[in-house]
DNA sequence: TTTAGTTTTTGACATAAGTCAAAAGTTCAG
DNA sequence: CTGAACTTTTGACTTATGTCAAAAACTAAA
């Protein structure tokens, strides 16, 4: 809990009342690798926050498994079109590695933004922070090439690749498992 | 400003008070076709509402320019990392239509938010609305042939078609101009 | 109209990345 | 250890898309 309450207080400090309500509506829980948070077709009800371990979002196009995310600690997630929308999710959440989670549901969160201005404020701090990442991934995957991308992940997430296998970084590369591979091969 | 107001309304119901604020807040403005909103290397400080015309964001890549988003009728447009960060931008606005646009600095809105929980809702709302619409666009990029993409675009906002020349769009779709002609010529 | 200036299409060729299949390298339970 | 089950790399070939250059089709001012 400890390390919810301080990565949100980066993001935007809390009053103690609203950091106290926080505390009260999130719920931990421990998950075993291969587990899913969400399967396509259901409706994600929950955010979650990742304590520790790691996730990924991946969809199904034409019986391929498309990865286009991953989760790590500290890090928000949920099948944010479904959460917001309330319609099915089109996406899958996977653990690749056991996780711990705390978890929130979509009416205490809502609750939460009406008592409390601060935490309507402290999400709308982080989704700029979300949409910012968001736009340089969309530019990245958009207009450069894939030795390029696997150059950005490597220099600003390089714990990915120590944690994931080499299969699920090139689906999110939008490259394939040989394309990377060969890039690899050549430093 | 009516259909300013309109339009933000359909996300979210403002109380008259803060209604009032607002519209006290925002300048009109008009320019030409080709005047710039915003030039790379300079800070962003307004968020704009365009209430009539079409622009275009766009930043240099190896002397090329990259044209990765549009805005229309009702689109809130802004640099976002450079508005939300306070650093300089990367990218360009430029106009491609004239235009009329209703704008508003980031002190006059942050005093906004402090004042009206109703206006900070509001605009969580609007970002969760443009962050789904983003992610949409990520996914189409990175993991979608250059044909189905356009196909999308045809459907989704034909539009933009009938505004915006050829070499515009392909550089949109993250595809060279001729590979559009010959997509187009297919049907 | 005519003509200059765009914008769009077409052609020939180059290249990045994908696909399929097999080999090599890891990991780990028994 | 050892062998089964993954994961990663390599090889041969295909395909989508890019690049450069020129032709054709528009557009709009004179």
């Amino acid at each position: 809990m400890q390390q919810l309450l301080s990565h949100i207080t980066a993001h935007h400090r809390l009053s103690a009342e609203a950091e106290n309500a926080l505390q009260n509506c999130f719920t931990e829980i421990s998950l075993n690798k291969n587990e899913f948070l969400l399967t396509q077709g259901n409706i994600c009800r929950h955010l979650y926050f990742l304590e520790k371990g790691a996730v990924r979002g991946f969809y199904d196009l034409d019986g391929k498994e498309i990865t286009h995310w991953f989760g790590f600690e500290k890090d928000f997630v949920t099948s944010f079109h479904s959460f917001i929308t309330g319609e099915p999710a089109v996406e899958n959440i996977q653990l690749i590695e056991s996780c711990t989670l705390w978890t929130i549901a979509k009416e205490p969160l809502t609750d939460l933004f009406n008592q409390y201005h601060d935490i309507e404020r402290l999400v709308r701090i982080v989704y700029e922070k979300y949409y910012i990442r968001l736009e340089e991934r969309y530019v990245n995957a958009q207009f450069k090439s894939a030795k390029e991308r696997y150059e950005d992940l490597i220099h600003q997430t390089p714990h990915i690749l120590e944690r994931v296998p080499l299969g699920l970084i090139a689906a999110y590369l939008g490259i394939s498992q040989e394309t990377l591979s060969r890039i690899r091969s050549k430093f």
